[in-house]
RNA sequence: CGGGACGUAGCUCAGCCUGGUCAGAGCGCCGCGUUUGGGACGCGGAAGCCGGAGGUUCGAAUCCUCUCGUCCCGACCA
């Protein structure tokens, strides 16, 4: 019996999730270049797919898409102390350029603020130009020491908001507003709930007043940041020396703003939803919706069954579908539907001899309860109208794929108030979501780090994780405001 | 960057300790035939200068040094 196996998460999460990556050809270690990936074709496709649903919230919410040089003049970073502080140690660094020494330097940009702030400053005079709502589709590159597919790798594809406005009030709403996009973009394209919440100063953006976060639950009980939205203050405004003119006639630096998300997405979106199967995606994601697998044994069975398979498949696209007909030859049905489903596909028809009798298709959704006999249930649908039937089911997944995410971080999310049970949570490599009382302190912060592994994901913002009620420091015993998330992360 | 493991065919690995018919297996791939409603079978075939560079030796996948890369733990990480 040819199988290819995928290690299941239970007995090794990390192994698991680099089987789904490579089964599902997602992407590889690119291996000739330390800590960077190829991002496969298939990989890619759902990369382009977060991105056109992404950039439609970002114009829908007044922004424009530009594009800045990937490579930085070192004495820019160097203009916001903490700024070159917090990402000196990753940089990598242009020295040679057409068979010369470069004069000055230039760093392969980890992050823009800094080249933005030198244009800003060039585009902006008057109050008549803020809002400047800008964002950039890009690459950019951090010299990580410990890399992970997806997750965590020297270079990455990601997006880059920044933003300039008049007042603080403005640029703290639009922080608010851009994480909320981002929340939004999680729980209905990427059916993945996010607790969105403020990072501890300990854990801010070098160089913002403020880092605001969403913080997606994985299966194995730890956080993953999936996003993050950075009040920066004016203290790139006057590192750029970005200032503006008001309707008095007064200067003033610009309020700027920053808010970033990654290519790590896709690895939220695959420990989030798949198994010991493969990947499983939200057919809002998946580069392929249907894959049709015809069944026959003699070929006038064929010809009938593989031209109404194209047929149905045509009729499926008309509707925006992407579909498969898988018509190869010499692999057995069986063969293609693990292949379909380690690819994630949300949705298999199969049509044989007795689908074309009885009018109808049998249809397969990825995450299937298995029948009496252990296979996994599959429903008839009629032929007639299979654009409305395959609709409903698709939007039905994904709203299930949510609502599955949901439950299971609200199963493993608890509120604990004793620092053994604390302890206890986090022993052995564990997590889960923890809601705790903290003194604010970064002392304590560590303190409870160095003992359990666990970090403060979050300081939750209002609607998110229990509501505030005062209570004492789960180390210190000191007074605490609220509850704040901890977790092991990624 | 510290500690550990590893790198041999597209993939997973055996061989290394005890240098010399060790260039091997399974899967995958190609061809032909039989198959096809949950991972098919038979026969035939292609494919690797053993990560790279030095060194020891009559002789290196095997021993030594350096180097590149990967994985795990840690430190670091908007």
């Amino acid at each position: 019996m040819a199988q290819v196996k995928i290690t299941p998460r239970s007995d090794d999460y990390s192994r698991w999730y680099q089987d789904v990556i490579a089964y599902a050809e997602l992407a590889e270690q690119a291996g000739v270049v330390k800590g960077c990936m190829v991002i496969r074709p298939h990989g890619f496709a759902i990369w382009e797919k977060i991105q056109a649903d992404m950039d439609a919230r970002f114009k829908a919410t007044g922004h424009k898409n530009a594009s800045f040089p990937m490579l930085i003049p070192m004495s820019f970073l160097e203009k916001e102390a903490e700024h070159v502080e917090g990402f000196a140690p990753e940089l990598a660094i242009v020295t040679h350029a057409g068979g010369k020494e470069l004069e000055e330097k230039y760093c392969i940009r980890p992050t823009s603020e800094t080249i933005i702030g030198h244009f800003f400053s060039k585009w902006i005079d008057s109050y008549r130009d803020l809002p400047m709502l800008l964002n950039q589709w890009c690459n950019v590159m951090r010299w990580e020491l410990r890399t992970r597919i997806f997750l965590r790798t020297s270079e990455f594809l990601w997006q880059e908001g920044h933003t300039a406005h008049a007042t603080h009030e403005e640029s703290k709403e639009e922080v608010h507003r851009m994480l909320q996009v981002y929340a939004d973009f999680c729980k209905e394209t990427m059916a993945m709930p996010v607790v969105c919440g403020t990072k501890s100063a300990h854990e801010r953006f070098a160089g913002a007043l403020d880092t605001l976060c969403i913080e997606a639950y994985m299966q194995d009980g730890k956080a993953l940041q999936s996003g993050t939205s950075h009040d920066l203050g004016q203290n790139f405004g006057k590192a750029f020396d970005v200032m503006f003119q008001d309707q008095d006639g007064k200067r003033d630096y610009v309020w700027q703003t920053s808010w970033g998300t990654s290519t790590r997405l896709v690895g939220a979106l695959i420990m989030a939803h798949s198994d010991d199967d493969g990947l499983v995606l939200p057919p809002k994601l998946a580069p392929i919706h249907v894959a049709i697998v015809p069944i026959y044994r003699k070929d006038e069975e064929k010809e009938a069954v593989v031209t109404e398979a194209k047929r149905i498949a045509e009729e499926l696209r008309a509707d925006g579908l992407t579909v498969e007909v898988d018509d190869r030859e010499g692999i057995k049905p069986g063969a293609k539907y693990y292949e379909w489903e380690r690819k994630g596909v949300p949705l298999r028809l199969e049509i044989g001899p007795r689908d074309l009798e009885s009018k109808t298709v049998m249809s397969k959704l990825r995450v299937a309860e298995l029948d009496e006999r252990g296979r996994p249930q599959k429903v008839a649908l009629p032929i007639e109208d299979i654009g409305v039937h395959v609709g409903r089911l698709l939007d039905e997944f994904q709203e299930f794929l949510y609502e599955r995410a949901l439950a299971l971080r609200e199963e493993n999310t608890v509120s604990i108030d004793s620092w053994e049970e604390f302890v206890a949570t986090f022993a052995d490599g564990k997590s889960k979501f923890v809601y705790a009382h903290w003194d604010g302190t970064e002392a304590t912060e560590l303190a409870i780090k160095d003992a359990t592994k666990a970090t403060i994901r979050c300081v939750p913002l209002p609607g998110h994780g229990p509501a505030p009620e005062p209570g004492k420091c789960i180390k210190s015993g000191e007074p605490s405001a609220q509850r704040v998330l901890f977790a092991r992360n990624y």
